[in-house]
DNA sequence: CTGAAAGCGCTTACAG
DNA sequence: CTGAAAGCGCTTACAG
């Protein structure tokens, strides 16, 4: 009993009685086909269960028609908002993504020491990481690639105006007669993005304008734990005081502690989050909201543009946050 | 100005006067090159900024050293886990995966109706999905396809007794005298897994069993909203209620809502999650674990044998979950 | 509308 | 240890 070959284009065309150019326009849905050729070599497919191998297509028609999204890591509702967002425009052209996301050090590495990875696939979108190092490697010069949440010196970026989006949340904060705290996240690696600097500081700078200032900076990891804790040091700290949470997986569990500990919001303190994400809605928290979906689209077309040869020096688009008002 | 031609493993071999066997070689690390030689490739690979061409490397190779792994959607922590089981076994070969969603109907198309998706990576790692349904078209005898959390007629798959689960959950909420709800996803499209129906049924088996009934069951989506909805229509039926909540996302709604109403668990109430999530931990939340990450190293010990040709005939590995009994 | 043939850029026995 | 050559399985002008 000896191994199934497995059954290529020629098996087909011999079988059909055609060449294999005719096959392949057949599975290609070239028009140029008569119909009946076209039925006779569909049903010889059907017969022989034959499935064209991509990695032969690829290397002749030279694309995947997909696209590599490379996350820091899977968070869920931001990047699955942000991935419809690209998905609305690659749909036009046929294309679609795999997401890649680097939590571990061994993601980070197949990313940068693997030119496979770089190359294999039409095109990529970065979200949120120091992209110019990221692909410091194996980036030929015309290798389609766009920035998101970072401002790259390489590529385009499509970004939201992080400083003003925290100047936003200190205008609104720095009304409250109360001490003003910061939460936000400790940047891990020199391939992170600096969206965390830019909000603190975008903050920063409007309280200053103001005459006030930040009584503390808590900078801790994404995580629901430290956040809870961060909140109950600065409760015990002061009462009366206003929180910026630099995104809004911080506010949860700000909230949360206020309520264990019966502290009401826009009464006994306020708190001011980032991202607007749908629990922000249902928690009713004050919140910057970013156009996370546009962000998206807008990338998916940058990127669509260059895959289809439309060449043009990389720009930076800045897209505007604003505040949400709610109840915190 | 002309095109910039694309440079090949010929115009390396050329230019380092060797034959592209033996760049190939090098490029792959092979051992049978002498150091000199080797060196000098590499020099030149450097100079002519040579990037070794994916598709065909895999054309000829037969393999691409990537995996795909489908999930339902990306919610966050659950399928993080899980990937990083996945990944556990994988980078022993040198593998890795990618992640693709199929939270949009143009997403579920690609993966039905596109064969190039289906054998464009060497295996397909499929979570909580009914894959014999999703992956009838275009499937060969030989492509690696492992299935999680949902029982496959044709493939390996390795799951978690759900119903067992739903009968622990059961057991423990059955000992309160108190009315007895469920909160469960509801199913939509029949290619979603019925994780939601076992653990449910084991839940009513157990009650039953007990000699109790169940007042009622609820079926929404996976949405915080709604499910903080029906909490607020469970307690207004009955203040004493004992409440399963068929995965963890729909408890934590619960809890918040009990403490916006000043309900008190484990004395107004009683509360049961499944998954175990981190927050269900820190809010204190009784539930039923699953082994994730475990679930996801052998689902990718098993695919990565595949892969490496060990066949066998599929089985069906079932894990224990187990209560983890907290404060509510 | 269709076939024969060149070409995509590698890997891998084979022979030395 | 190394080179020449076949082969991987398609797509795509080209000629008809």
């Amino acid at each position: 009993m000896r191994k199934k070959r497995k059954i290529t284009i020629k098996d087909v065309a011999k079988k059909a009685g055609v060449g294999v150019g005719t096959v392949s326009r057949v599975i290609n849905n070239n028009p140029h086909v008569k119909a009946q050729t076209k039925e006779h070599v569909l049903k010889v497919i059907q017969e022989l269960g034959y499935l064209p191998n991509p990695h032969a297509r690829r290397l002749s028609s030279g694309h995947t028609k997909i696209v590599t999204t490379i996350f820091p890591q899977m968070v869920g509702e931001f990047h699955q908002l942000l991935l419809s967002g690209i998905d609305s425009e690659l749909e036009k052209e046929g294309y679609t993504s795999f997401v890649y996301p680097l939590y571990s050090e061994n993601r980070y590495n197949f990313v940068r020491e693997s030119s496979d990875f770089v190359l294999g696939t039409d095109g990529l979108i970065v979200d949120a990481l120091n992209v110019d190092q990221l692909l410091l490697q194996f980036i030929p010069k015309n290798m389609p690639v766009v920035s998101v949440e970072y401002e790259s010196e390489m590529y385009d970026s499509v970004l939201v105006d992080n400083y003003y989006g925290g100047m936003l949340a200190g205008d609104y904060l720095a009304n409250f007669d109360e001490e003003i705290y910061i939460i936000t996240h400790k940047k891990e690696g020199q391939l992170e993005s600096t969206v965390f600097e830019e909000r603190v500081n975008g903050f920063i700078e409007s309280i200053e304008r103001k005459g006030r200032k930040v009584t503390q900076i808590f900078e801790i990891q994404l995580d629901w734990l430290q956040a809870f804790n961060t909140a109950k040091i600065i409760f015990s700290n002061s009462k009366k005081c206003a929180i910026f949470a630099a995104t809004d997986y911080f506010a949860f569990p700000v909230l949360e502690y206020a309520r264990v500990v019966g502290l009401e919001p826009n009464k006994d303190f306020h708190l001011c989050g980032f991202d607007n994400l749908t629990l922000s809605d249902i928690l009713n928290i004050t919140t910057i909201k970013q156009p996370i979906v546009e962000m998206g689209s807008i990338a998916g077309q940058i990127l669509l543009r260059k895959i289809l040869g439309y060449v043009r020096k990389p720009q930076t688009i800045v897209l505007k946050p604003e505040l949400i008002l709610r109840k915190t």
